[in-house]
DNA sequence: GCCACTTATTGGTCTAGATCAGAAGCGGCT
DNA sequence: AGCCGCTTCTGATCTAGACCAATAAGTGGC
């Protein structure tokens, strides 16, 4: 005999339930993406539950998956947009920002929040091989491609490598180039040390993002041409800005038999 | 009329509302992974819950953003964990996974999901410099780090490169070294793409993950001695197990004045 | 025309449930 | 000892609202 395989699904209950919703909500959000694709801003949520008919907490679960999915993302109070292209982010090229991203056809922007000096926190002092609390610059930023926020960045460098750096125009230049050009500094290794997280409270209110949105950390060490830890950067993106590359030789590979 | 600011906070509604239940909850689900720490298992949601004193989309909201974190990470149906701490994956020491996790105290395990020949998709067959629809090997693991299952991992190799490898016992043996061992290949340069998204369908099932649950992306080619790429590998990781490293030196940086 | 104020809109947070389906544990049977 | 079906527990999904707070737009006075 056939054991319909189905047997319910046509008489008594709608079809329209199980985890359905879910699916046909995700279908119905993915074509408004690709045909207003580039728009930008979608509608309230408010109208997007009324159009697909469904609730605002169902709705905003829906959406919170394609944001941890990095089509869409949230200004905070602000409402939901579509997520621009990633920017590469080749880490080893070690190009400033403005160029990394003018070469990609984008417009860059940064705007410095703190230019300060504070004691090494431990984990910066660990990492450049400094006692913990020695005075160190501290210098907050916030960056943006095509006027939408997306790092926020907070560098730690070492006062006795770049004195008086913070007198410089820091908005507009990299710091890299003023390294080189006025403390003959060069970088010659750098390390880096990636996770994905979450934004804190700091770095999201700067980005004008929802607290805890997610997140890339780029931690990075930078060492001169003496292998000298120069300065410790601790990079916020947000999670659906960037994509990493990288090329290299494997370090160990060549040593077979 | 005087239009008190806060008319109805001391009298009406009781002083327990606000975006207070929130951190409340925060603190409290904070304390319990301090003090059972390694332990594991959560409570049941509703366990939670009620000692809580809270709803359960509220607590799920808390649980879903400690899971962005990286504190917590839950398995299909079967609860939530506390993450272990992260594996440390150096991208350049290119060690085969068993090495890696057994280098760092972990037990490692891997389970073969497929072994077959396919037409190697676009992106494959892009990366890699052959034709689209060009058969290749395909093989698909995932692998676990004390017992829980972290990767889920697609490769596709050159049949020409690696003839027969499927032979193999794929479970227990690292390709890199069957590589060299068997092929006399071996790898020379390595390029990566990293990008954090989310666990497709098939891979959450394989991983006994929630789907669309927050993961990294890992996308590798390998070349071998001829500049030639041999394989590529797509890697999923679920997102609290990793932390990426790497050190190397810039690769333009040294063209200074 | 500029600025302070008001108001409407919208996202953020929370309540109080219900139903469904997979996982785990348990017994009993083989 | 081990397989199988049953029950129970638990997470997954969804409904139908409410109130708060910040933003943005509109309004009126100077």
């Amino acid at each position: 005999m056939p054991p319909i395989t189905t047997p319910q699904s046509s008489t008594l209950t709608p079809p329209t339930h199980l985890t359905l919703q879910a699916s046909r909500l995700r279908q119905g959000l993915l074509g408004m993406l690709d045909h207003q694709a580039l728009a930008g801003r979608l509608p309230s949520e408010r109208q997007m539950m009324e159009r697909f008919d469904t609730t605002r907490i169902t709705l905003r679960e829906a959406l919170t998956q394609m944001e941890a999915e990095g089509r869409i993302y949230r200004e905070s109070r602000r409402g939901w947009f579509v997520s621009p292209p990633r920017l590469r982010y080749d880490l080893l090229a070690c190009l400033p920002f403005h160029d990394m991203v003018e070469s990609q056809q984008r417009r860059p922007d940064t705007h410095v929040l703190e230019a300060t000096t504070c004691p090494a926190p431990p984990k910066v002092a660990a990492g450049l091989g400094i006692a913990a609390d020695t005075p160190v610059y501290h210098i907050i930023r916030t960056r943006r491609i095509d006027g939408r926020p997306v790092l926020y960045v907070e560098h730690y460098l070492r006062i006795d490598c770049f004195p008086g750096i913070l007198e410089h125009d820091l908005a507009s230049r990299s710091l890299t180039e003023l390294y080189r050009s006025h403390y003959g500094i060069r970088i010659s290794r750098v390390s880096f040390e990636l996770r994905s997280t979450v934004l804190d409270d700091r770095a999201a209110h700067a980005l004008r993002a929802a607290t805890r949105s997610p997140a890339q950390r780029v931690t990075r060490i930078n060492y001169d041409q003496n292998g000298r830890a120069i300065d410790y950067d601790d990079e916020l993106w947000r999670h659906d800005a960037i994509e990493l590359t990288l090329s290299a030789a494997p370090q160990n590979a060549s040593f077979d038999t």
